[in-house]
DNA sequence: GCTTATAGTACCTAAAATGATACTGTGAAA
DNA sequence: TTTCACAGTATCATTTTAGGTACTATAAGC
């Protein structure tokens, strides 16, 4: 996805769901937080269960991200073999109304079955 | 922004939450679409000065993406000079909501004169 | 005759974002 | 003794996305 990076934000006033866009828009950020909004608290690799298709990087990646921009909390417990679980701060919490919305949106307009979307050019193989 | 592009979405149920992302997730896509949600009809050059930043290029490009997603209507006069109109389909409307979540997210949550978001790490210069 | 506006395109480059694969150290379980 | 799970890293390559600049045709306005 397309990080928002515009040094200047002269967009307004419609450049603030860009800026909304920019933070919640890496590919597997979406469900990381739904799926934190769900189950209060989750360990990286039950994060990872649920997404079958993420690679530890990918996953540590967008978990920084979030955690950086403040949305989510990593503890760690000082234990052998280690264990870290994360969970929304409040400012993540705030985010809950938009990924509702997001998925609402996509339940009723996306096919799950229909696997690829219609902007996702591929040649014919 | 991160197109998401999963060949299969078996990240149930969470999935459709990054499907919706990858669809408005180009990186003038929220705002055109915010755009078009004020204002009903809008020229390419009209779109184009509420988006200071964007070139020609990737302006054409959201836009057809938007098209081929089913979301703007691109209509086409016989002028010369040409005229060009850009309006939502009612599909296009649907997202509303989500545009609305966002925007009121951003209002309430960016901070338009702190430029630079937490994760665009950027090196010191 | 020169400039402006329209709605783009073409070509090239740079910078992100994503992905694949292999690897780490430790303790407990088999 | 070998294997497993944990929570990641490291290194590499590829794919996508975005940006820069220049250019098109035509008609109207000056």
């Amino acid at each position: 996805m397309p990080r928002i990076r515009h040094k200047s934000l002269d967009c307004s006033p419609g450049c603030v769901v860009e800026g909304a866009l920019a933070l919640i828009g890496g590919k597997w950020k979406g469900v990381v937080l739904y799926h934190l909004l769900q189950e209060e608290v989750l360990r990286f690799n039950e994060i990872r269960r649920r997404l079958p298709n993420v690679t530890p990087r990918m996953l540590t990646a967008q978990l920084r991200e979030l955690e950086a921009d403040g949305f989510v909390e990593r503890k760690v417990y000082p234990e052998v073999p280690p264990k870290v679980e994360y969970r929304l701060t409040r400012h993540g919490m705030s985010l809950a109304p938009v990924i509702a919305a997001l998925k609402a949106w996509g339940d009723a307009h996306i096919d799950l079955e229909a696997r690829v979307k219609p902007s996702a050019k591929k040649k014919a193989a």
